[in-house]
RNA sequence: GGGGUCGUUGUCUAGCUUGGUAUGAUGCCAGCCUUGGGCGCUGGAGGCCGCCGGUUCAAAUCCGGCCGAUCCCA
């Protein structure tokens, strides 16, 4: 095969995968970088991605009785100071709009770095009764937050597409089950529709969201080692509603302080699915998030008995089409089915099915997968149920390889000397005694780069119980996991 | 927070050390050829060499600042 540098990914991924992953993204028409520092542009083979992830928890929200709607992209200072403590937590990466033209404004403005304060401002007005309760309303929108010193597509930028939830209950106990029907919901759709598995549990104090009570969190690991929060759900317990002033009239004819939630995933989705499950050629797209779930490539040559290659190859898109299925019928003619072969695995397509003389004569079909290349025949009349098993098929085995991965980088370090040197040597996650002390947790991230991503929500029963800081060595119940993060 | 690398046509790049007409490929356009793993041939168009300033008779090249991208360390 002759390698044409300036489409094909030159980098390795297991040599070098921040190279390997800014290729990706640029070579596979996902994303450009933006006139501005740290913002991307989503171009519509990667705004597709995320419209189909989109769909998928916009539907289960609904289902779960949540409801789509919108809010400013601008707060007032005011407002967003008014808890402070939350307000503190991202000063530093608030974007301040402070003139309208050449005037100065009166307050100045934030470009929504989170939706807590504007929200919450509103649902002081929004609620007055426990019969307005729970209220559970979902944002898709955009927010920002200044990344100056380092970037990276996806993972790491100054605006960022998500959604964020923020409901208000009448009790602890409903908001406490709202975090964790949440969180669980997250983790099935991550392992259903991304491929992608991961770890559950709480944030330590220092590590969860400045105003939250408690933040509980899904934790993937990369290919190199590094972990990445990928999902978040809250209990903010009743931190907002006081300064916020959102106050029910219950039952018992007195008035209370609401409680709330607030949970959110990003388009950092994306970026972990790719960096997950590609490989040295580019993309491997999960078939339920793909844009082209199928792609047929026709291949003919001008004229007398050929003719009939496009016209059948229009007749099975149609046919699966009719199933559900997303497929892209590649009629281009100024690249030879080679280039396009090349190019469909470049961009991830789960499958591709090529249409030719040969398999007009016999009515057959050639279907090679993305994930492994396999080339297999299939007859005809048996093309849908067969593709349909096989989305299903290339899913499966992405999630497993990635659960796979995900099991061997985890490891659990009984001394402080293993902690650091597993983080050094990039295992991923290992767990390790904490004796809860802020102090250690500090010292511990100063002196591996390693912090704690999650505290399990169960203790692991095979480690014994109580054990020892592995700083400190104080006795301590509690068995966090660290590692270095994204 | 500290340090390093890079920016040349749509894309990938040569040239920079040692200042003097901008290099090649690919893509694009026109024509021919036709497609089973990045087809071939002929012709053509395409550039404020990231931006601003400095040095110089002369700057893609040397110097400074800025803007972007990127890596390493904390």
């Amino acid at each position: 095969m002759k390698l044409q540098k300036e489409y094909a990914i030159t980098a390795k991924k297991g040599e070098n995968l921040s190279d390997w992953y800014s290729q990706v993204l640029l070579k596979t028409d996902l994303i450009d970088y933006g006139p501005s520092k740290g913002f991307i542009v989503l171009k519509p083979y990667g705004y597709s991605i995320w419209e189909a992830i989109k769909q998928i928890i916009d539907t289960r929200l609904k289902d779960s009785g949540h409801q789509n709607a919108y809010l400013p992209t601008v707060i007032p200072e005011a407002l967003l100071r008014k808890e402070e403590e939350h307000f503190s937590g991202f000063n530093s990466e608030v974007f301040w709009i402070t003139k309208a033209g050449d005037n100065s404004l009166q307050e100045k403005l934030a470009l929504r770095p989170t939706s807590e304060a504007i929200a919450y401002s509103l649902f002081s007005n929004w609620v007055g009764s426990y019969k307005d309760l729970p209220l559970k309303l979902n944002f898709w929108n955009s927010a920002m937050r200044a990344e100056i010193k380092s970037t990276k597509p996806f993972i790491r930028n100054s605006e960022f597409l998500w959604q964020e939830g923020h409901t208000v209950h009448t009790n602890n106990e409903e908001a406490e089950e709202e975090v964790r029907f949440i969180l669980d919901l997250y983790e099935k759709i991550l392992a259903d529709y991304l491929g992608i598995p991961v770890l559950k549990g709480f944030k330590s104090r220092k590590e969860k969201f400045v105003g939250a009570v408690a933040t509980t969190t899904l934790e993937g690991i990369m290919p190199d080692g590094k972990a990445i929060q990928l999902a978040t759900s809250h209990n903010l317990g009743q931190n907002f509603s006081v300064p916020f002033d959102i106050k029910f009239l219950g039952s018992d004819n007195l008035e209370h302080f609401a409680w709330q939630t607030s949970w959110g995933v990003s388009w950092r989705l994306i970026g972990a699915s790719i960096m997950i499950h590609g490989d040295d050629r580019g993309l491997v797209l999960p078939p339920k998030i793909a844009p082209i779930q199928v792609v047929l490539v026709p291949i003919y040559k001008k004229g007398e008995t050929d003719q009939n290659v496009i016209p059948w190859s229009v007749e099975l898109a149609s046919e699966l089409r009719r199933e559900g299925i997303r497929v892209h019928l590649d009629i281009r003619d100024e690249f030879t089915a080679g280039w396009k072969y090349n190019d469909w695995e470049k961009k991830g397509v789960p499958l591709r099915i090529s249409i030719g003389p040969r398999e007009i004569l016999k009515g057959e079909l050639e279907v090679v997968r993305r994930d492994t290349l396999q080339k297999e025949t299939i007859l005809q009349n048996s093309l849908v149920g067969r593709v349909t098993e096989l989305l299903d098929l290339v899913h499966n085995n992405l999630l497993n390889k990635a659960d796979q991965a995900l099991r061997r980088r985890i490891t659990h370090a009984s001394n402080y000397g293993q902690l650091k040197e597993m983080i050094q040597d990039q295992v991923g996650f290992v767990s390790a005694g904490w004796c809860g002390e802020e102090d250690c947790e500090i010292s511990i991230k100063e002196e591996t780069g390693a912090d704690i991503r999650l505290i399990p929500f169960e203790r692991n029963n095979k480690s014994d119980s109580p054990t020892r800081c592995v700083y400190c060595g104080k006795n301590t119940e509690s068995i966090p996991v660290f590692a270095r993060a994204y």
